[in-house]
DNA sequence: CTGAAAGCGCTTACAG
DNA sequence: CTGAAAGCGCTTACAG
């Protein structure tokens, strides 16, 4: 076993050596109550002189407070979820907050969930990464917690940020309608369950409503939001002869498998199919021909999140609905600047 | 102030029910001791109908261990960091080890570093996300570091885990020199200082001279693993009216700016000039033609400093250097596969 | 403005 | 196999 600073100096150390008691010692560090100059200046030397850091752990013991934030995943994934992570831990560190990340919860003997108030002051929970009923279990012990693209199960008033997917969907498919004239528009769908899908979805279907033509069932397909499965899908539906101009994915994730299975099929985009997606990710503006698609704020999906998260723990109550703007991104995948 | 747990149970409250000492709890918790199964049953009983979970904060004070790992970096960046990320969280959580993670020191009141033997039992250290004091600091303070894609500086023995840079960059040059036909290669560097970058230019260069071919240092030009910077330099030697036939970006991230540069001047890739990375992105194999590169083990690289990290920590040694393997990866943009 | 002391919830020799 | 008790390093009423 490595040692680890065998002597460690306390705030004891510190106190004995600037001749005052450890109080004011913790009085100085927390900035809690008065301390005469001259007391100060003695107290400021022996830290810095001994070098001394606090224990967080001590600290965090006779607080109550731990200063971490937790974030649940069910997994890193990829791209989309940098943007997110980079917002959060902006916020987070800037608050001063330690940044707890874990993807998997790992029941251990007489635990439950990887995090909590036992090592947290607040959670910040992305998607299905915990079950409803361990949500409702936090929710009623009143322990502050922030949703990320899902919404609160059953009635529970517990704060989400998420972004807006409907409108952004319906503008995107009107204007495939509209400006490429395309009529038989697939979707592509996310994982089961994903609110994001449900009304991307029916987004698309509405547009498709008010430009008078039928949502054809056979134009809804699997995505997951995956590659393979979407490229597949699309594979499928050209071998089972389904006549279609245009592809809306249900994420760009999705797209790129699109773009992979009508290669394969030696169709062009965006002459022979239109193809558009949903959220933006870096790569879709690399893609060739460049994606079309609907810009989601990832990144200040994250710093959202996280401040309301921060404000919860701090007042006690946060915005109970965040929902970002998104934003129609034209580029050549629909078939604009295209000669 | 959210109220958290007002009457939080702990293991006194456990004990109490169990109708034991609260040692026997502990000892029943840690599996530390010899237990009678009779005694076992009552406190798993009193445990589970409590719901008991112990606070983390006391038991690490009581050991002098945290449990948790800290990473440092200097920011997360984007694609090429969430492989590594990932692999770092698998192994971390795998060995119930939490994950702190922290882009800048954040100085406080009589605190140096955000993360140290006070809050981590051991620190990932990424590129230069702390200076070469600090690291000296923590490292005669006998604390467990490994160093990732960073050798240790000034003599120092701190295990690191980085990639094979120069075999792999000369190799590449040799493809391009020896398949394609190509003599004016273009480097593009990475930040100032950065090893990897280093090594690759050496890479670049000892393929040139053995080719009887002389290293050109108008060949040599800044990329900083940046898509903008390399954007711009490529530019400017085009303006400049530097010849050149190919380009070995020093990363993926400069070859995605080359791409946009070469583009833009009306430049074909790979018929006027080849271009090569460094990396093996997602992004690379998505691009228009796809990148010849080279791939560089980046989940892996997380994953063995993690290991190696743990190992440090459990055992006190940990292997020096780990020198993972990259793969030449070939695609179009080299010039292969192209009728 | 400062100090003595209790308490936060665990772990771990030390006895038995 | 089990318990009593000290100790981990802080914070925070309570007095003064």
């Amino acid at each position: 076993m490595t040692k680890q600073n065998s002597k460690s100096i306390t705030i004891r150390d510190v106190a004995q050596a600037a001749g005052v008691s450890v109080a004011t010692v913790s009085r100085y560090i927390n900035q809690t109550g008065q301390i005469a100059e001259e007391t100060r200046v003695r107290v400021q030397k022996a830290m810095d002189e001994m070098k001394y850091v606090p224990s967080i752990s001590a600290r965090n013991l006779a607080t109550n407070r731990t200063n971490t934030i937790g974030l649940l995943l069910t997994e890193i994934m990829g791209e989309f979820f940098t943007p997110m992570l980079e917002g959060i831990e902006k916020v987070t560190s800037t608050a001063d907050y330690n940044l707890l990340i874990s993807t998997s919860s790992r029941p251990q003997h007489g635990s439950h969930l990887a995090m909590g108030p036992k090592n947290t002051d607040g959670l910040l929970v992305f998607l299905d990464s915990i079950s409803s009923s361990e949500i409702a279990n936090l929710y009623q012990a009143n322990f502050p917690v922030v949703l990320i693209y899902q919404s609160p199960p059953g009635g529970m008033k517990i704060p989400c940020v998420t972004i807006e997917n409907k409108a952004a969907s319906r503008r995107i498919v009107d204007h495939l309608i509209e400006v490429h004239n395309r009529k038989r528009i697939v979707f592509l769908r996310g994982p089961e369950d994903n609110e994001d899908s449900y009304w991307r979805e029916n987004g698309w279907q509405q547009s498709l409503i008010a430009h008078n033509l039928q949502p054809d069932p056979a134009l809804i397909s699997q995505g997951d939001y995956n590659r393979e499965v979407a490229r597949n899908s699309i594979k499928k539906m050209l071998a089972e002869g389904i006549p279609f101009d245009a592809i809306f994915s249900g994420d760009d994730e999705g797209a790129f498998g699109v773009y992979a299975a009508l290669k394969e099929a030696g169709l062009r985009i965006p002459e022979d199919v239109s193809v558009v997606g949903f959220d933006d990710q870096l790569l879709s503006s690399y893609l060739n021909p460049s994606l079309t698609t609907i810009h989601a704020p990832t990144r200040e999906v994250g710093q959202e999140a996280a401040h309301q998260l921060i404000q919860l723990i701090r007042t006690g109550s946060a915005e109970p609905l965040t929902l970002l703007p998104t934003e129609l991104i034209i580029r050549d995948s629909c078939g604009c600047h295209h000669s």
